[in-house]
DNA sequence: TTTATTTGCGAAATCGTTTTCGTGTTAATA
DNA sequence: TATTAACACGAAAACGATTTCGCAAATAAA
């Protein structure tokens, strides 16, 4: 057992001051070669190095940025978490997270436990709860103290401070275009509740797509599920009642259940109904037949969502950058679930 | 923009010490009811919070959890983060995670870097490339220091602390002796380069059944597959060169992969091959059939690691606790892609 | 009235750094 | 030789909190 060492030990041992140490390290001019090389010969046997808390207090800043999510245990958020990691640990952040559960209330527990002092920034991703009751007090606070924040995949214009989004209208659009070009006219889209601003934009790009080719919007078309429901039978009915060639949905699970589903019906992917699911994650790649997809590109938007606020957190600027909100351009990825 | 409130500035604003300001924030009975009725209403009213990085420094711990895996999109991993993050919380604690990508320098270099203050002990899974090089002075050394690891999963004998394991071998043999008892005789195991224990505890486990149902082992039933490639070919030579009614796979990914080829080959799962996987993962729930897998529980995996780590470094006691190794019970979930 | 005891509060040390400023010694210059 | 500059280092403040100790004033007891 040998703790860690200090400056203080260096300089009690080597019989010097505290000052002469710190400034020796750091290889100042202060200081005559004979003395450096003694500290640092010590200091280097020894294995010193800077405790991080103390340069933290007197730096006023930590290197440790918070990120907040809503669930980990989704492919999406994990590879926006990785994006993240892999761009904070360049340079030379690390990342605390805390994890929302959908929860406002664990929202902002955590990020207040976090603001006093144990961070340099956030990064987010708002909870359905927050979502749904539309109430953003705790981030408006937390940027009035002059912490940064950004936010991605579920924003909201609320909110003034830099963002990370996908063009979720436009990649929808493109979905639901690519069907039509295959001669899909009955074009269903199975979503979420629209209080997330992501199930309102692929919605609005739903319908976008049909308007722009003059094919009527039919409401019963379009299938809303509860978020964390069993709805194997809802689905089911969807496809019995109503006369459908392809399908929009908004996440992968949705995707699978409703190729599931279809095929337990007797009609085959993609020949009887064409499938296009978000998300490109490990379903859509080893289902059978393989699932087309909205590839979103978390890793980059993680990358992305980080150098926006590292920028801004290492900017001296006198005057404040305005805010920016950055659009990744989604891929569409044609599998076997739908006709070429 | 209102930057926070130290005790300094509350004790200027009221004409009192920072040391009458702390302790009235803390009641104490020293100050008087109508001075702490005074600082605590105008601490309230500016929102005090005291600073973590000062506590941290002073109490000399951070209440910061540093927790090391391999990989964060993988099913597995996250449901330990999860049950890590779940616990850790309720008990105060914050989570910094590193991903070590499975390099062992990345596993050293984030661990070094949050030895130096930013946490008060380790929760990991060892890299491939540290099973592999079997290298773990940098634990050694950490511990040496006095900061707790817990080891999970992926662990290794040569460093003693406190770890959390599955039942490998025997979950492995009980997964085996299931296709025997449905009539299995040809049983093969697809797994991974054996330097990671948790392979060869489940080969070993694989060796048992097949050793107390007096099946002789037939060493080209066993597939060896390499950890990041594209081998979907050896998948397809392995079933067409080798008679095999049933298969172990050590991972969710392998079980698909096996399921696809088999019956692109024209068999039936289960009927011509049962398969069973590891990890109760999103694709194994949502696979036609419905796979057969070992639940690891990570959840609980990540309690009880944090857990043990919060009790080891909460311990006040004079007398070191000796490690404990905690065993969890994996539960072999039986569905279609098994014969029952 | 004198002494003892509360009561209420402040000064200062501490945690581990960095950094400014001051100072004594030596070497260079006038 | 006297003055100045360069050199090498230390003291102390600061970051924001907690806590021990000391000390006045007010109250109680003698």
């Amino acid at each position: 057992m040998k703790p860690k060492i200090t400056l203080k030990d260096i300089a009690r041992e080597l019989d010097v001051s505290i000052s002469t140490v710190s400034k020796a390290l750091k290889n100042s001019t202060e200081i005559s070669k004979d003395t450096k090389d003694k500290i640092k010969a010590f200091a280097k046997f020894y294995n010193y190095r800077p405790n991080n808390i103390a340069l933290s207090l007197k730096n006023k800043k930590t290197k440790n940025i918070g990120v907040i999510i809503p669930d980990i245990v989704h492919h999406f958020f994990t590879t926006v978490f990785r994006g993240i990691e892999k761009y904070a640990n360049e340079k030379g952040y690390n990342v605390i997270v805390c994890i929302s559960d959908e929860s406002i209330e664990k929202e902002v527990i955590n990020m207040e436990m976090l603001a006093n002092g144990s961070i340099d920034g956030f990064i987010l991703s708002l909870s359905a709860e927050t979502q749904l009751k539309n109430e953003y007090t705790h981030l408006k606070e937390l940027l009035d103290q002059g912490i940064p924040i950004v936010l991605f995949d579920r924003v909201t214009s609320e909110i003034e401070c830099d963002k990370v989004v996908l063009n979720d209208r436009e990649i929808a659009c493109e979905a639901v275009e690519h069907f039509i070009k295959a001669g899909a006219n009955n074009i269903a889209l199975v979503t979420t509740e629209k209080y997330f601003n992501v199930s309102e934009s692929r919605r609005n790009g739903y319908l976008d797509a049909l308007k722009s080719n003059n094919i009527a919007v039919d409401e019963k078309l379009i299938l809303t599920l509860p978020h964390d429901m069993e709805n194997d039978t809802f689905i089911t009915e969807f496809f019995q009642n109503n006369k459908i060639d392809a399908v929009l949905c908004v996440n992968e699970i949705f995707a699978i259940q409703c190729m599931s589903i279809v095929q337990e019906l007797g009609l085959n992917v993609p020949k009887d109904i064409s499938i296009i699911g978000f998300t490109d994650g490990i379903l859509s790649r080893f289902s059978v037949p393989r699932l087309s997809t909205v590839a979103q590109h978390g890793e980059l938007m993680g990358e992305r969502a980080a150098k926006l606020l590292i920028d801004r957190m290492e900017s001296v600027d006198e005057v404040e950058e305005p805010f920016k909100t950055e659009v990744i351009n989604a891929t569409l990825i044609k599998r076997g679930s739908s006709i070429n």
